[in-house]
RNA sequence: GCGCCUGUAGCUCAGUGGAUAGAGCAUCCGCCUUCUAAGCGGACGGUCGCACGUUCGAGUCGUGCCAGGCGCGCCA
């Protein structure tokens, strides 16, 4: 916040200078404001006058002199500014200026850290959309944590965000299910030659099964099956299994608090006649061929390496073109805004996409939608991989770790790196209650200062019914009070810029960060003694730190205990 | 062979073109009569995969190699 304020003053000064004459550019860089590594250098740095260097013909020295005398510091944010180096401008901030961030925090309350660069327009994210054959996995945990978090980053930096769960209740996948739960509804087993090929072994189809015969009733997304309990009925187990699945899915959601606002069903889109729609905009636009028959699209148009079939021989269509339909629909409901985000194995169908989407010619944006790809998930136990086959049944599901480790280790540890990196997922790690676990670490944080205020009520002291005066913030004036609050000042431009950049792990490492601090702090200084002015201020400073640690923490859809 | 991702301390990983590259773990040495030791302080640890190039300045940008992962079907 701070660093925005001396952004805009040295933009000012830069146009100051300009009609004073003494520089005589007609546009400016942006204005960049960076952190210095070394304290020495201040709390921020500019490097504009060696930006300027060379179009005003200056030096850099003499380029940041003029801008400092055309400075106009209105707010009193400055204790001190410098040339510094090369050309750099050092700026020091008074202490009153950074005090007085806390009153800002504790106005903003559950909204510090939250802006408006949104400003409302309709964004929505994709995720999961895992196909109802099976239980989620690992993977799918990996990209509900990333793409819930996205959520969340997106809903606090001003977008109106749809949260959109896609999936397949027809084709292949969903007819070789049923007909595993048909096999298994006969008491065929996976080593019985009738078992269907790449047939379904996993445990769950049992239990589908048996629920299909006993007729059960399954709710699931917003409407209900009943099973009409019939082996040779193979529509009907298809309907049941995919409803039986969908609620399973929809628990493990549940219990991992992942929410959707929409369900969207591939079949929909042939049954409402939008794939066909789709098909013929695109060969009325002129982008495909026939070739060998099948229908071509020429996707080598918009950046593809070769061209893809749309529609094969046998008269069905590819799975890219639902694919376009689907995201057709998305730019028809006025999303100007889209994130996708799957599992890195999908990356060729991002060109694909994109292309399909350019050959309608509906005038949607190159790089639309965006997508959000992560790298592949290793699961160690006992310090050996575990090993994931779908088919053979004997995978880790979300469920298990969620159950094992417990909702917030599992949502941190998938968050925890970027989405481009492999990440490896130590379960014996995330299990510990122990210093070697950072989500701990970090709820420790949280926990420690509830119980400083329950200790303050304790010996009488309260800050709730106060209202703390500048003076007495000044008593916060050591050196890590002062670096503490000029971590909390940072979280807004935290956020912007994880939501901005789809990562998450910017959170992650923020509030390690601030934990940290506070740790230390917290371990040097005592903050409940015999000087009452002194305590309050210092338990103001506490309150801000666990504000701006559930604030975080909400981000990432973990817990901030009172207790541990 | 082609496309995408990754390569930074022994390990796991941060690092918006800026000044002396960071954290956690591991190893070693310290700290509870004191608001939670699930904590804190210190030490050790680096040719940022390699080579050129752009730049006043490169871990960061470009090109070419090397290594690992994923994907390369008229499968989804």
């Amino acid at each position: 916040m701070i660093r925005q304020k001396l952004a805009s003053l040295v933009e000012k000064a830069l146009l100051s200078a300009r009609t004073a004459g003494v520089l005589r550019s007609e546009s400016f860089p942006l204005v960049l404001i960076d952190l210095p590594a070394n304290e020495l250098h201040g709390d921020f740095a500019c490097n504009i006058a060696m930006q300027l260097a060379r179009p005003e013909r200056k030096s850099p020295r003499q380029i940041a002199d003029l801008l400092l005398s055309h400075l106009e510091d209105s707010e009193a944010l400055l204790q001190h500014a410098e040339v510094a180096g090369p050309g750099f401008i050092n700026f020091f901030i008074a202490p009153s200026a950074w005090q007085g961030c806390l009153k800002i925090i504790d106005a903003a309350g559950s909204a510090f850290g939250n802006c408006a660069t949104g400003n409302g327009r309709k964004a929505q994210v994709e995720f999961v959309s895992a196909n109802p054959t099976g239980p989620l996995h690992i993977g799918h945990g990996r990209g509900a944590a990333i793409g819930d978090v996205i959520c969340r980053l997106l809903t606090a930096t001003g977008w109106d965000v749809t949260r959109e769960f896609y999936y397949n209740d027809a084709g292949a996948q969903i007819n070789n299910l049923a007909l595993s739960v048909q096999s298994r509804c006969m008491n065929i087993e996976p080593d019985d030659p009738r078992w269907p090929a790449d047939g379904y072994q996993g445990e769950y189809i049992k239990e589908v099964s048996a629920a299909y015969l006993a007729k059960e009733t399954v709710h699931s997304d917003d409407h209900q099956v009943t099973a009409v309990g019939d082996p040779n009925d193979i529509e009907a187990i298809r309907r049941f299994a995919v409803a039986w699945l969908r609620r399973e899915q929809d628990q493990d959601l549940k219990a991992f608090d992942v929410k959707f606002d929409n369900y969207f069903l591939e079949s929909s889109l042939y049954s409402d006649g939008k794939v066909d729609a789709t098909v013929a905009a695109i060969i009325a636009k002129r982008h495909t061929y026939q070739h060998e028959g099948a229908l071509w699209l020429r996707t080598t148009d918009f950046g593809d390496d070769k061209d893809r079939v749309m529609r094969k021989t046998d008269g069905s269509y590819t799975y890219f073109v639902p694919d376009v339909a689907y995201h057709l629909d998305k730019w028809q409901r006025g999303f100007v805004r889209v994130v996708n985000e799957q599992g890195a194995d999908h990356h060729s169908t991002v060109t694909r996409v994109r292309a399909g989407l350019q050959a309608l010619d509906e005038g949607i944006p190159k790089g639309w939608p965006e997508y959000v790809l992560h790298q592949m998930v290793t699961v160690m136990r006992g310090g050996e991989e575990v090993k994931i086959s779908k088919r053979a049944g004997s995978y880790v599901t979300l469920r298990d770790l969620i159950d094992e480790v417990g909702r917030d280790a599992t949502r941190f540890f998938f968050v925890m790196r970027k989405p481009d990196s492999q990440l490896v997922f130590d379960i014996d790690l995330a299990k510990q209650q122990s210093l070697d676990n950072p989500v701990y670490y970090i709820q420790y944080a949280h926990a420690r200062i509830c119980s400083v205020f329950e200790n303050a009520h304790e010996k009488g002291l309260s800050i709730s019914d106060k209202s703390i005066s500048s003076e007495q913030l000044r008593l916060l004036e050591t050196p890590e009070e002062l670096r503490l609050i000029k971590w909390l000042d940072r979280l807004p431009e935290t956020v912007d810029e994880a939501a901005r950049e789809f990562e998450p792990h910017k959170i992650v490492y923020y509030l390690t960060e601030l934990a940290g601090q506070f740790h230390s702090y917290y371990n040097k200084t005592k903050v409940v003694t015999d000087n009452a002015e002194l305590s309050e201020a210092r338990l103001y400073l506490l309150q801000q730190i666990k504000q701006v640690l559930r604030n975080a923490l909400a981000l990432l859809g973990v817990s901030a205990p009172e207790r541990m």
